[in-house]
DNA sequence: ACTCATAGTGTTATATTATAACGGTTTTAG
DNA sequence: CTAAAACCGTTATAATATAACACTATGAGT
C-alpha cells in the first residue's frame, strides 16, 4: 500500500502532457476492446478532446470544438453538429469511466486513474480554473454509509479552493 | 465527541417531522437576528416551503409552489411570479448556510445540521428520493487537501445509492 | 449472402435550469 | 430628511440537457 502522503495530482503539476494524453488514449482503446464496446469515430473524437485539454468542458464547448473540426475538414459544409451528438458520445464515456463529470461545474473531463472511477475525488482550484482528481480515494465516508445500510452507487466529491501555486501567486 | 457510529441522518428515520420544521425555523430566525441580516417574507417563505418538505426542491418546483400562494391568497390576481425572486432567495439561503445546493440534483434542501454547512455531506436515495445530510463531516479529505497546499473553500460531497429501506422493501 | 435485430448517428424541436439588466420601492445610515 | 444600499418585480434571454423520430451501419443467426 501507498502512504497517504504520496498524493498524486498530476493536473496541478508540471508533465509532459502529450505523452500523458496518448496514454490515455491508448489506455481507453485497449478498455474498450477488452470490454467489446466500441470506441467509434465520435466517442474518439470526443475523448481526444477531452484528453487533450486536462480540463473540464461544457457540452457547448465540446460541441464548439465539433463543429471547428467540421469546418476545417469541409473548407464550408455548413450543416453543424447538435447538441445530442455530443451528450451521446459523453454518456457513452461516463458509462465506461472514461470521463468524469463535474457536477458543480457543469462540465466534463477525462478520468487520470482508471480503476477507481466510482468514487474519483476532484480539487478544483477557483483561480485557475484547474482541476485535478485525487488518486486515492477516501474509504471512510463510503464505510460511513454502509454502517447506516446505504448501498453506494455512485459518489460525488468535488473541492473547490486555491490551489497552491494560486496561493502563492494571488494575493 | 461523540463516536462514530453514532451518525444520525434524520431524514431517512421516521421523526416529527412538523417539529423538526418548526425548529429549523426558530434557529434560521435567531440566526439571522445574530447576523444582522434580513430574513425577508420572501426568503422566510422559500425557506418555509424547503424545511416542510425536508427534501431537495428544484427552483422551479419552489417557484411553482409560490405561485400557488399567490393564487390561494388572491382568488386569481393572475400576476406570476419569475424566477429571480427564487433564484435571489436562495442566493440568500445558502450564502447563510440555511439551505444546500445539491450539485448533482440540481436542487436546493434545507440544512439539517447548522453549524458545518461547509462540509455538508449527503446521502441520496435513487429508490425513495430522499436526501439525508450526515452529520460527522469527514476531515480527512479537507486535511488532505490541505496537505497538498489547497486552501479549500467548498465541499461538495453528495453519495448515491439505495437506502436501507429501500434495499429492504426492492427486490 | 440474406435478413432481421440492435446499436449508433443525425436532425428537429423543446424542456429545464439559470442569469443579465433595468426600474421601482423599501430600509438604513448619516 | 436625504442619499445610498438592499431588496423586489419584471422582461428577456442564456446555458444546459433531453425527447422523439428517421436513417445507417453493424453483427448474429441462418
Amino acid at each position: 500500500m501507498s502512504e497517504d502522503n504520496t498524493q498524486h495530482c498530476i493536473a496541478f503539476e508540471q508533465h509532459d502532457h502529450s505523452q500523458c494524453q496518448s496514454q490515455s488514449m491508448r489506455h481507453a482503446k485497449t478498455l474498450c476492446e477488452n470490454r467489446r464496446v466500441k470506441l467509434t469515430p465520435r466517442r474518439l473524437q470526443v475523448l481526444t478532446l477531452l484528453t487533450q485539454s486536462h480540463q473540464p468542458m461544457g457540452a457547448y464547448e465540446i460541441l464548439d470544438c465539433l463543429n471547428q473540426q467540421v469546418v476545417e475538414m469541409e473548407g464550408k459544409k455548413s450543416q453543424s453538429i447538435a447538441p445530442p451528438i455530443v451528450y451521446r458520445a459523453l454518456e457513452f464515456l461516463l458509462a465506461e469511466g472514461l470521463v468524469h463529470r463535474i457536477e458543480s461545474k457543469n462540465a466534463f473531463i477525462s478520468c487520470d486513474h482508471p480503476g477507481h472511477h466510482y468514487a474519483a475525488q476532484f480539487l478544483i482550484c477557483s483561480g485557475c480554473e484547474k482541476v485535478a482528481e485525487l488518486d486515492s480515494p477516501d474509504s471512510s465516508l463510503l464505510t460511513k454509509a454502509d454502517n447506516l445500510g446505504f448501498k453506494v452507487d455512485h459518489s460525488v466529491v468535488e473541492i473547490t479552493g486555491v490551489c497552491r501555486d494560486c496561493n502563492k501567486n494571488g494575493a
